[in-house]
DNA sequence: TATAATTACGTAAGTGATTACATAATTGTT
DNA sequence: AACAATTATGTAATCACTTACGTAATTATA
């Protein structure tokens, strides 16, 4: 029984590796058995060193194969040690170390030439047998992911399913306390909770609805897990502020959804332009205002603010 | 530039490796990025543990997924001291130790579900637009190693080259030398060069050739690399003798081909019996001679031939 | 023309598997 | 019942890479 068999695409890479360490088992398996003194890693390097007619670098053989120069270092420093290949020092640069071919290596090149043309024949009649047409596949394969790499492909779509579960709601009395709370469980962590703060977070029905702003919550999974101010400055400018969300729903999308709402619900009031103060320290949000198109217009040298931590401040601003 | 990518099947398992290790890093990519406590590797483990009813033993696991026992092991003990897995002894046999799901485990694996789901859809979609079915192509090629492996491939492939590229050629005075010596190569490794062998190999046109035997020579690449002879006992009965290889053309399937000359040329002559005396220790030519369906005769408790090294000998026929 | 940035190489440690070997417990055989 | 063979697990060493970091040499820049 084949557990890795049955689970299809989730197990992909799995199998692609067993497969592998097949193919790389049986090129050892061949050169032992005929008691050569090979070995299938060294190949690539060797066979580039061996066609090239100029000496190369460590880092040329590195970029040319596509592995890391540390794995050309390890790989050459055996060849050296079995007396196929020499190195010697760049002449115009000290920091290069030049690698190139012996007259041993070039014999034992000429005795492997039709050996390795065996490996290419037992291979490539392998996988005719197979029907695959596997030099092609893996140059489709390949192209695909040099257009964008698997753990983006994933994380994007992490993403995307966590940026669809998300659910903004407007303003509910039973739902006061989280505004509060997910304001306070951030502040403290990097401000202090000063007097303003507390007056706005204990009643954001006078102090923001009835001033004709919006407070929204963020839920997912039926809970709340963010929330944001939309504060009416006046007819034209409204200003994004308390923007907060828990600590676990961190990357999971929450704060773009809150602020893509705030930006639509500003639009719909008619507003003109729409502020933000925030920290210049605050990397993720800085970012995250910029990717709607929020451009700084205040640091903290111009900024005069109500708020003591404001001296390390950014003020940003999107026209409507 | 890619120089493996211009190798063709030559470096196709470089290939190979070089995209399962880009498949593996992307899955460890995704978690890392999205701040999860887990990683690839042991995802195959911890899914097969969770998906089976009853605790599962480190061997069954190995087997399931086709792993050696020690990845299991490695990768449980990590599975534990996450405390996702827990191993308690079983309750029959004491060397068994089965191992099962936490709950912090399955709690893990509710929030991890959806998360793999995306792997899934996200690799799928790749190969989907990369116009690739991996699934398909990983099940044929491996029922292709599943009949002959890679290793196996290549060296029957060589095999076939060598045993191709040598010529077996008449008896020639110039070559009379390496008669004697390919011999004596091996007696004097093996045993002692005794007064009969020094008489026959000195003297084959007298001594073989003559009393109507031949005397056989086997070239690989310009080089005389093997000899036999086929002695003429009666006019019914013919025996090879005196068959040497050097050591360095050895495994090269010379032999074989020395053998099916001689098998062949004593049938021409009308031979219905075709002998040989060796030794059981060479276990290579003994079996070399199985193949040709010679069957043995005499050991040492019956033999009694004129050579002193007999005593160690066996005798074999083949019936033409 | 200092100094910063970049490049080339090297070393160390980690990764995820393997093979080889050891030991304990169980099962089979005489 | 005694011993051999087999099975289950564990440990050590190895393999073929990687990432991370450090240093020296060169090149770019203010």
């Amino acid at each position: 029984m084949d557990f890795i068999k049955a689970l299809g695409y989730l197990a992909v890479a799995s199998r692609m590796k067993r497969l592998t360490d097949r193919f790389m088992r049986g090129g050892s398996q061949a050169y032992k058995s005929l008691g050569i003194d090979f070995e299938p890693r060294l190949f690539t390097v060797f066979y580039l060193i061996y066609t090239q007619d100029s000496p190369l670098s460590i880092s040329e053989i590195a970029s040319s194969l596509k592995i890391s120069h540390p794995a050309v270092i390890q790989t050459t420093q055996m060849l050296i040690k079995k007396g196929l290949i020499k190195s010697f020092q760049d002449s115009q640069d000290r920091r290069i170390r030049r690698l190139a071919i012996t007259g041993k290596g070039k014999e034992l090149v000429n005795f492997l030439i039709p050996i390795w043309n065996d490996f290419e024949t037992a291979t490539s009649e392998l996988f005719e047998k197979a029907d695959v047409d596997m030099l092609d596949i893996i140059k489709r394969i390949e192209a695909r992911l040099d257009e964008e790499d698997v753990g983006n492909r994933i994380i994007n779509r992490i993403k995307q399913r966590q940026y669809n579960s998300v659910e903004i709601l407007d303003y509910m009395p039973e739902y006061k306390e989280y505004f509060q709370k997910l304001n306070y469980e951030w502040l403290e962590k990097y401000f202090q909770v000063e007097d303003l703060d507390k007056k706005i977070l204990l009643n954001p029905e006078e102090q923001i609805i009835k001033e004709g702003g919006f407070v929204l919550f963020a839920r997912m999974e039926e809970k709340v897990v963010g929330t944001t101010a939309i504060l009416k400055r006046d007819e034209k400018t409204y200003e994004i502020a308390k923007m907060a969300v828990t600590e676990k729903a961190q990357g999971m999308q929450v704060g773009r959804k809150l602020t893509k709402e705030a930006v639509a619900r500003a639009k719909e009031k008619g507003a003109k332009k729409l502020i933000l103060k925030t920290d210049n320290r605050l990397r993720a949000a800085v970012n995250l205002y910029r990717t709607f198109g929020f451009k700084v217009t205040q640091t903290e040298s111009t900024a005069s603010g109500k708020y003591e931590r404001e001296r390390f401040g950014i003020q940003m601003k999107l026209d409507l």
